[in-house]
RNA sequence: GGGAGAUUAGCUCAGCUGGUUCAGAGCAUCUGCCUUACAAGCAGAGGGUCACUGGUUCGAACCCAGUAUCUCCCA
């Protein structure tokens, strides 16, 4: 025999994942024959490199994929990056730091110039990493968010919204990114508990000098931006001040005391300074008081010449030197710590800015309301379910979405402001002019006079056309793939971004299609470590994806990410999973070791007849099981299945069965069955460990040029009629075998040892009909049949049947009465407790008729072990 | 502060409309084995007042109420 004793997946799936892209297996195209099913991978960064959230995500789709496939289903699986513009705007900026370039040197031009360079460069390392885990994507139909066709689509839904009356420009508090420069939506802004100080300024009454209303803040540095100090007006210390004055300190600009309930009495002193510029809740609040705004704020987070004090600080700087100031000055009454919640971006990790400036809105309210619909009404299934709740409160809670980003890398806004302010929006510059000269009424005007938005679109703006601009639907809304392949089928993505991206690719879907994008959500949960930490790079726990591939094999890594992955739960990773990945591949190959080595005997007769019965029982109901948690998106249940069979039934009971003894040959009936039995597995097996699979495949017979596993057909459930009495039987006879095994355990007797059995039953016919099975997997020379209990013998109980191994000499009497005895309570305990239900009227005449009468056999079986047991305590 | 979900073996989780042998799996643990497919293995074993307190019911891990703890979402 030549075949290695350990599985080493290296040599293996270089060849076959070329082999299976040789043969095209993973194109798909429209084929009216067979019915469709696509996935669109969530496109990850082109910046981006595979990390273990990745591996979790894009493992669960291949399964799917290849299972799909094997269907016969045509898989479409579509893969591609996004060009995740602040990602990657930040990530260039860092870059051409290094090299001693600074952004604010270059054009627009020059910028974009470096940024395509490097994503040339460097842009898409993640999907060549995909082909390492196995994942059969499309590759022919890798696309790139930022493409000139996905940039086409952006623009015309851009334009179309436009138009609708669905977007707009407006003046909007925004959260600002002082660092990227930037707006943000408000799902990319992270909150961060953090210790803050609440300063206690001393405001000076107006007409009133040596009299102050004292008003807590925690950002001192922007009392220049204040308009009016709030009260409640029900709080009893401040009634005094209705209507009047107050003077900010340093620079002594009066402002209004105004009252609002807004204001809660028991929070900091009860006054509340309100700075519209520079406050969600203090802007509405103006608009409610009618106040006027002052910003003091420049786009970088600096203060502007408005503050008139500190100009060109930063606003920590400013805040420093305010909070020495107001000391000195007197009006720090004090400072106190207390917890608060610090707004960061998500991408620069900058303090974020509310700020009030000109941006670009959709609207969301009515298609928000449509994407409700149909999730509500499961159009759209969300695995696990318990996301719908969320999903409902979002939907009915959205606020308008800010879609305008001021970066360089992205989509550019398509207005195109005229001299004279006003501006239009069109698909380019030509269509552009000819607006412009409409609404200017000068026919002179050309593209010179106009100048577009210096903005870029968000990214999500580009990535929520995703299910359709992959299938060219915007620029060919008819065509034969997005006819064939939209609504794609399943959609695997983080719950994190389950309103910013998969909400809106259902509104896009719903506006665009007039048809939901997908049938279902299953939300992947986030990979922690074995200690429940969020995996990071500064934590450095998160292990390289390759390494690991490299280390345990593709398979191994994928069913070890699998094993522990329920959807929507966390999964916390431990090397010990993929460690068990690994070790089951080794289980298979060995498995397809042994019965690679058997001779065929053409001579012998076929006498594994009960042993194939079983098994195939078995095959079918984890089969049935398998598409069962598959229906429900279950799929580690689904792997745990098919690790049972495989290492359960098929390796430790079946195989052992049937092996002949050492070099003995085997028949040919047996191995016939074997090895069909053996190909089914590798169909079970083969969405969850593809590699392995498919060389076994290959070694286990020889296969036409197109007969690969990655195509074979999935297994048909063949229910058979008496499997479940067959199954039964065999656990009982395995029962039996467990028993004797046991023993031996127990009496430190080696595995081989030859033993004899006795069995006190009446029936004799189940026993001798698995007769050999447990002889050979017990080692038994005998089995005998006896009224009474052997004289030196160790015994025990099995589905009612006493049990007795023979054994000369090695019998503590004692031990075994103590045994017996504890046997009797225990039965003489259940029969009490059957006894007591059924004694019971109410259960006899409410409970149902079968469970009744199930209740009763359990009452005579137990009764008939009791005897049993009674009468071998005696005979000691 | 508002809302949602959770709490079952050492760990991660199943447990469908309350009722098959006083609760299941994988991993981990313990004991014994290098038994010519596999020590990345084999055989066997132990381990749980189903968070707590009440209630409904003939019967509750499951339904209801309250309490505690945790997680997430929103403010």
């Amino acid at each position: 025999m030549s075949i290695a004793k350990t599985y080493t997946p290296a040599d293996v799936e270089a060849k076959w994942y070329q082999r299976w892209q040789e043969q095209g297996f993973f194109k798909a195209k429209p084929n009216p024959r067979k019915p469709a099913y696509s996935v669109v991978i969530p496109p990850p960064n082109v910046t981006g490199v595979l990390h273990m959230g990745h591996m979790l995500n894009n493992t669960i789709q291949d399964v799917l994929v290849r299972r799909a496939r094997m269907q016969g289903k045509e898989a479409c699986w579509v893969p591609g990056t996004d060009h995740a513009s602040i990602a990657t705007e930040a990530k260039v900026v860092a870059l051409l730091k290094e090299k001693g370039i600074d952004k604010k040197d270059l054009s627009r031009e020059e910028f974009l110039t470096h940024a395509w360079d490097w994503k040339e460069k460097y842009g898409g390392i993640i999907l060549e990493q995909l082909k390492k885990l196995g994942a059969s994507c499309d590759w022919d139909r890798t696309r790139f968010t930022m493409e000139p066709e996905l940039t086409e689509a952006v623009l015309r839904v851009f334009v179309d919204l436009y138009r609708k009356g669905q977007i707009y420009r407006g003046i909007r508090m925004v959260n600002w990114d002082p660092m990227g420069g930037t707006a943000l939506s408000d799902e990319e802004v992270i909150p961060k508990d953090t210790m803050a100080k609440m300063y206690h300024l001393k405001y000076e009454v107006v007409g009133h000098p040596g009299q102050f209303l004292t008003v807590a803040t925690s950002r001192p540095e922007t009392i220049m931006a204040d308009v009016a100090v709030a009260v409640n007006p029900h709080d009893p210390r401040y009634t005094h001040l209705h209507g009047a004055k107050v003077r900010i300190p340093l620079l002594g600009r009066e402002i209004p005391v105004i009252l609002d309930e807004y204001v809660t009495i028991e929070f900091g002193t009860g006054a509340l300074k309100v700075t519209p510029a520079h406050d969600l809740n203090d802007y509405e609040l103006g608009l409610k008081h009618n106040l006027p705004v002052i910003d003091i704020l420049n786009n970088d987070g600096s203060l502007n010449e408005k503050a008139q004090l500190y100009v060109g600080q930063d606003r920590f700087a400013a805040r420093r030197n305010i909070v020495k100031d107001l000391e000195d000055a007197g009006q720090l009454d004090k400072v106190e710590e207390y917890a608060s919640v610090l707004q960061t971006s998500e991408r620069t990790g900058a303090v974020i800015e509310p700020r009030l400036s000109l941006q670009w809105f959709c609207k969301m309210d009515q298609m928000a309301k449509k994407a409700l619909e149909v999730v509500e009404n499961d159009e759209i299934k969300l695995h696990p379910p318990k996301f719908k709740n969320m999903y409902r409160v979002w939907m009915e809670n959205v606020r308008d979405w800010c879609i305008s980003r001021q970066l360089w890398w992205g989509q550019r806004i398509p207005a195109y402001y005229l001299p004279d302010g006003t501006f239009v929006v069109a698909l380019n510059e030509e269509e552009a002019v000819q607006l412009a000269r409409v609404q200017s009424g000068n026919q002179d005007l050309t593209a010179a006079d106009l100048r577009q938005d210096e903005d870029v679109l968000d990214t999500w703006f580009s990535s929520w056309l995703w299910p359709i601009s992959v299938f060219d639907g915007f620029k060919d809304p008819d065509n034969a793939d997005i006819n064939y392949f939209y609504p794609t089928d399943d959609l695997v993505t983080a719950p994190e971004i389950l309103f910013f991206w998969v909400a809106r690719m259902i509104m896009a879907g719903l506006e665009y299609r007039k048809e939901v994008p997908f049938r279902n959500v299953y939300l992947t949960g986030i990979v922690r470590d074995a200690q429940g930490r969020k995996m990071s790079k500064s934590l450095g726990n998160s292990p390289d994806p390759l390494d690991l591939i490299a280390q345990y094999g593709a398979d191994g890594v994928r069913t070890g990410m699998l094993f522990s992955s329920p959807a929507g739960n966390d999964l916390l990773f431990d090397i010990k999973l993929v460690e068990q990945g690994r070790n089951f591949t080794n289980k298979l190959w060995n498995a397809f070791r042994l019965t690679k080595g058997w001779e065929v005997d053409a001579a012998l007769p076929f006498v594994n007849a009960k042993a194939v019965e079983w098994f195939s029982a078995k095959l079918q109901t984890s089969l049935a099981e398998m598409d069962e948690h598959f229906e429900k998106f279950r799929m580690s249940d689904s792997l745990m299945t098919v690790y049972k069979l495989v290492w359960d039934d098929f390796c430790s009971v079946y195989l052992e069965m049937i092996k002949p003894a050492y070099l003995a040959p085997i028949d040919a009936e047996t191995l016939r069955h074997t090895n069909s039995f053996l190909e089914t597995l590798l169909k079970l097996l083969h969405p969850f460990m593809p590699f392995i699979t498919e060389e076994i495949w290959h070694e286990l017979a020889e296969r036409g040029p197109k007969d690969y596993l990655c195509v074979a057909p999935w297994p048909k459930q063949q229910p058979v009629a008496g499997s479940p009495e067959v199954i039964a039987r065999m656990e009982k006879a395995l029962d039996i075998v467990a028993g004797i095994r046991n023993i031996r355990n127990q009496k430190g007797l080696g595995p081989n040892k030859p033993l004899t059995l006795a069995a006190k039953t009446d029936d004799v016919a189940l026993l001798q009909s698995y007769d050999a099975i447990i002889r050979k997997l017990g080692a038994l020379s005998d089995i005998s049949f006896v009224e009474a209990a052997p004289a030196a013998a160790v015994g025990f109980v099995s589905g009612g049947v006493e049990f007795f191994v023979p054994l000369e000499g090695q019998i503590d009497l004692g031990a075994e009465k103590e045994r017996l005895a504890k046997e009797l309570e225990y039965a003489q305990g259940f029969r009490d407790s059957v006894q007591k239900k059924l004694g019971n009227e109410k259960f006899v005449q409410n409970a149902k008729a079968d469970l009744v009468e199930r209740e009763r056999q359990k009452l005579a079986d137990a009764e008939a072990k009791i005897t049993a047991l009674e009468q071998s305590l005696a005979a000691l």
